[in-house]
DNA sequence: GATGAATGAGGCTTCATTCAT
DNA sequence: TATGAATGAAGCCTCATTCAT
């Protein structure tokens, strides 16, 4: 008669403990103990579910972008077809209710991409968490542009730019929120990546398509 | 007969170990031995220098700023009065021809902006950093709108977007470079910025002075 | 309903394990966890056969000892009465056919010499061990004594000479095994013993004298 | 105007640590904490001099076989050029007035040939050591074989039975040692050793060169 | 100013042992 | 009996900082 495994739970636990604690202290400055105690546990047993803290950063790299993931996701299938409004969808999935309301996981993701720098596993997961932000975009740039919704135009490029504006909306959030008036940031780029796109706005479609410009080289 | 002081010198050559370090192994990986040894010092001499290494800390964001902001200011006086040309003159400064060609300083400024998560005082300069560079977006926006260039919006937020962006391509550069295709940062965001300014293509300017939208609320 | 007790399978199981894995990684090298694994039994199962896995070793001790000073009264047994005979029964036991034909029980036997340096507890079993294999050698010398087969001599000076030997070959070959010519302990042991003992070599009193000896068979 | 540098004699202050404590911890049992205690120094300054503990033990064994072998060599060398004199002084040198006069070395050892094992690295320099002492066993017996003096045999094997009795004695001295008589380990060995190599006794040069050996007195 | 040895606190990790089931 | 999770005390090692020269 066994104690019911609950390693589910722990390493959940211990994930959860790391998230809290590294968002006001980084990776390096997350010790065990802070993690154990974080997640009201022993500092043991981080190491019983763990091989390694680098293992705890893993699963919470995981953790973050696959949730993250499924609610974006589940974002645009409730945005339709229309390639205009899946792009407000994976913007405001972004910069109005999703990750950025949760200061925790917005600070963790700009430790990470920090951590990116110094060590190869982080980067290779944190690489692939961007590239798949950035696969779902291109593919919402080509529909728009095979709609004739979108200026043709490299949708890489577009995609790494509007990704890039979200990145940097998490950092300065992160770092110096009042720097962005509040509720300013998905429509800034809402309005941004119209420019970019050359969607006239939807209400006012009276001037003629001018000309496309701006096609980043 | 006392030698003659060589401290500017030697705290010079520190800070540059540290920017030369920290670009691969970050703050807390950045030994002081690691920082003297790529100064070419002994270990010692960090101490008789600094106070201590969050110091180093300090002066390289200070240089690394200082180094910014001149070069941006050099680079806006040669840019003229143009509100436009301004602008384009403050992305390509960031993002052709600046910052984002130092892979080194690239990859520091980032991790400064996690250990600003940690650290009050690193925050408190590196908000202070992007406060100065908004500012100087901020200006120059305000003259685009009293020129009749810009469409009318608050100034804070599209600065704060336009800085985002640039933030963001820090980012995905220094940790993800392959992301983005080759010299397409600098034309994307500014075609992005035309959109959320509204600034018709410069060859054209007919269309009348449609009704401001985008009001980053 | 109580299922019949299993200790003392259990006992032997874990006992089993330590041989295996302290041939390997020595006795604070195998982890309770190693020992529970190369049982195939869980983790808490060894405390609960075992208070202390010190435990565990001293019944490894004793069982080493009891099947090895059970093997070799069995092979004196069969060697009869003759002391000589008697002698090289002791010699085979130990380097032709027992203790060093099992290389787990040889590695484990040089651990616990070390063991004995650092544990009283061990050192009093492991000396009573040595000190039971050198009473049967003082036997066996005496008789010999006795039966005008051997030189009169301090028994106990010799006897510790064989069991030195026959302890450093077990060093020897647990550790670099190759440094002994294959099948060259046993004879070589029973010429030097012979020499200790001023016997007289048995065989040959026919041909020329001596002819080759000692080649290690 | 540095402080001169005393790295060679914290280096052997601490190895001399790690002599100490082994003797009655093993090496294992030797805490980098009880070895700089033993060395008088603070703990940091153990890994300052040495990356890491493994390093110390392998700075000891490179003591321990230096000085042993010079002992040897020049014990040897005084003995001059007569082979069983030079038999002789590499069995005293090792059971009478060497190695086995240290306790703590020979404790040490002991661990040593445990410790050998379990790691490749302590294996490698532990057989060189036994290596470099069955050579010059090697060589003696071939020089008393070729002037006439040792019956022929394969010098190999006999050096290997020679150096085993010299390993166990170790072995039982450290464990064990009232079970040695004392001052009876050399007298016995250089009867065995004569026994082995079919010496006649040097009183007694009278008689024909009996093939019998060993009449050792 | 400069050197590099010295210090000691603290981090990650391991592990014998205990415990809940 | 049996399981495997849980505990907490060390252990090895790193490192910012200090110090003797």
């Amino acid at each position: 008669m066994p104690r019911p495994p609950n390693t589910d739970q722990r390493r959940a636990q211990i994930v959860d403990g790391l998230l809290k604690v590294m968002s006001t202290k980084g990776y390096e400055g997350a010790t065990t103990q802070d993690i154990a105690k974080a997640a009201k546990l022993s500092p043991g047993l981080v190491h019983y579910h763990f091989q390694a803290k680098a293992e705890v950063l893993e699963a919470l790299m995981n953790r973050l972008l696959d949730e993250h993931l499924a609610a974006l996701d589940s974002a645009l299938t409730a945005a339709g077809a229309d390639p205009l409004a899946r792009l407000d969808a994976f913007i405001d999935c972004h910069l109005a209710t999703g990750a950025s309301a949760n200061p925790r996981a917005l600070a963790v993701w700009v430790s990470l991409g920090a951590e990116a720098l110094k060590s190869a596993d982080v980067r290779t997961r944190y690489v692939a968490g961007l590239d798949a932000l950035l696969e779902r975009l291109v593919v919402i740039l080509r529909a728009g542009v095979a709609a004739g919704r979108f200026v043709d135009q490299p949708p890489r490029a577009a995609a790494a730019a509007i990704l890039s504006t979200i990145e940097g909306y998490f950092v300065v959030a992160a770092t110096a929120r009042a720097l962005i008036p509040r509720h300013s940031a998905a429509p800034a780029l809402k309005a941004m990546a119209r420019g970019l796109l050359e969607v006239a706005p939807e209400p006012r479609r009276h001037a003629p398509p001018r000309a496309r410009r701006g096609s980043a080289s």
